[in-house]
RNA sequence: GGCGACGUGGCCAAGUGGCAAGGCAAGGGUCUGCAAAACCCUGACCACGGGUUCGAAUCCCGUCGUCGCCUCCA
């Protein structure tokens, strides 16, 4: 079996093959950092995170460069507007930035280049355009000379009479076609600004890209991914630059993410309709977004609601459900019902691995490990010891694990006091002078002793049909985050 | 105006020629003192209209609708 990429070069799903066997050199187009990045950003990132954990599940040595765009005009108006150094302020939504990748689980790319990082090598790659004939300079500023490029428009899939027809770009004087873009930018007075051939400057938005890649990848690298908002005009340049310089394929697959919606629109900074990550993950955990992303493709559009989220949460949940231990009292299964788990366990990953190959379809892909879930819950319901169940867990966990999604509930290093608190002041309601006496003594344990010793008394309780003060107990450690969940062989609890 | 994507049960969504995965929600049930969890059961003929085919959600044509790109944008 072969792993299947939807090409947007060609428009067809194509088998993978990477230039040199074994390694997959992947190339993702990051933020400009001038805000706050929102969940549309997440988003791309979480995608292409999931990309690269298959890739190298599927065995592939991944190289992987994001870049940020760290000077740009918004970077500058940003920073004048609030009076701060431009590269001050990006350097803070960089580091805001990382944070949040690591928030949300994304793999640490190999390598993070930022535009102001590439200036020498951007330069000489402009100097060799305009040496190749491929660009010209004018007034400071340095142009890629679109004409020059016989297959201009090849990745968007566009004719350069086309795009003049409908243009509503103002022209400028100075460049020779409209669609000429702008390598290099002469600085304004008081505007960051680099030495360079054409006098002080900065890079235009594209070039960076192409410089980055070559320098921290090469000329030709196998995918190249980003937001399908940047396949016009931003990769159909860096196409035409980086093939106008090394006069071969730039990128084998070109991979882009569909559109975060909100209210019926594209999520975007410019239209003010979006959720920040730093607001997402106030109120969500992080892997909720990662699960909605996984539950359809990542080549369409994913339109936000509270009903979204919601739902992603609980089948969240219910992967977790499946990791839960053996039920108090268990005390094994039939043979034929662990046979069964064992069957489906070895079978899951390959159903998983033919989804995954398929362009990587998670929905496919979640489905699987819903289905495995319910075997180990059913199995576990059948009475299997936690010996019996783990086979079929560490699948679970492993395929999880390779979409990204933590499913091990978080082992809280809780406060004991609120504990001991509780234990002491229930001692007072409860009339059995032995119960009493235990809830006493582990006052003085760590949280999770002390909640073992409530759970202790609350059987001992419910075993003298003391409903009430059991029902107490139960409230009042799921005021402090503790789930208790009764079943027929005993209780057990959980950090809720 | 040009290019493209999409329209599957209440919601999200996989499937792209052979009798429609999965998740969430809802209803019923098992378990249970109650609760929770888990488990079991229940629902769609795939926007609409034509056509191709032995056979189509899946191919073709048309209509309606939604969205994206064509300007900075993940």
């Amino acid at each position: 079996m072969t792993l299947r990429i939807y090409n947007t070069l060609t428009r067809q799903s194509e088998s993978f093959e990477p230039l040199t066997p074994g390694q997959v050199s992947m190339y993702v187009c990051g933020p400009t950092v001038y805000d706050n990045a929102h969940i549309g950003h997440a988003m791309s990132s979480l995608v292409f995170d999931i990309v690269r954990r298959y890739l190298e599940y599927r065995g592939y040595q991944v190289r992987h460069a994001m870049n940020y765009t760290d000077v740009d005009d918004k970077i500058i108006v940003r920073a004048n507007d609030a009076g701060e150094e431009p590269l001050h302020l990006a350097e803070r939504y960089i580091e805001q930035y990382a944070q949040h990748l690591r928030e949300l689980n994304v793999l640490p790319a190999t390598v993070y280049p930022r535009a102001t990082e590439e200036i020498p090598a951007i330069i000489e790659m402009v100097g060799g355009l305009i040496d190749s004939g491929n660009a010209y300079a004018a007034e400071g500023d340095v142009y890629y000379r679109v004409e020059s490029d016989d297959d201009y428009g090849k990745l968007s899939h566009r004719k350069l009479e086309d795009m003049n027809a409908g243009a509503r770009i103002n022209v400028d004087e100075r460049k020779e076609h409209p669609m000429d873009f702008a390598l290099w930018k002469a600085a304004k007075p008081g505007e960051p600004a680099w030495d360079s051939p054409w006098g002080p400057g900065r890079p235009g938005w594209h070039i960076e890209c192409s410089a980055m890649v070559f320098r921290h990848l090469g000329e030709q690298i196998d995918i190249h991914g980003g937001g399908n908002d940047l396949i016009f005009p931003h990769h159909e340049n860096e196409i035409a630059q980086s093939e106008s310089l090394s006069h071969k394929p730039f990128a084998r697959y070109w991979m882009h993410n569909g559109m975060m919606q909100l209210s019926g629109e594209k999520m975007s900074k410019s239209l003010g309709n979006l959720i920040t990550i730093t607001d997402f993950v106030a109120s969500h955990e992080p892997d909720v977004l990662r699960m909605m992303i996984l539950n359809t493709s990542y080549r369409r559009p994913l339109t936000y609601s509270d009903e979204v989220v919601e739902a992603a949460g609980r089948g969240l949940e219910r992967l977790r459900s499946g990791l839960n231990p053996a039920l108090p009292g268990a005390s094994g299964a039939a043979t034929g019902v662990l046979a069964s788990l064992q069957a489906e366990a070895d079978a899951a990953a390959g159903k998983f691995t033919a989804a995954m190959d398929d362009d990587f379809n998670s929905a496919a892909a979640l489905a699987v490990l819903f289905d495995l879930v319910r075997l180990i819950n059913q199995t576990r319901d059948a009475g299997a010891t936690d010996a019996e169940l783990k086979p079929a867990q560490d699948v679970l966990r492993e395929l999880g694990g390779v979409l990204g999604l933590r499913l091990e509930r978080a082992q809280k290093d809780a406060d004991a006091a609120p504990f001991a608190a509780l234990a002491s002041s229930l001692q007072a309601e409860i009339s059995d002078a032995a119960i009493a006496a235990a809830l006493s003594a582990a006052t003085s344990l760590d949280a999770a002793g002390i909640i073992a010793a409530l759970l202790d008394a609350r059987v001992q309780l419910r075993a003298q049909k003391q409903w009430q003060l059991s029902d107490t107990i139960r409230d009042r450690l799921a005021v402090l985050g503790v789930v208790v969940e009764d079943s027929a062989g005993g209780s057990s609890w959980r950090w809720g």
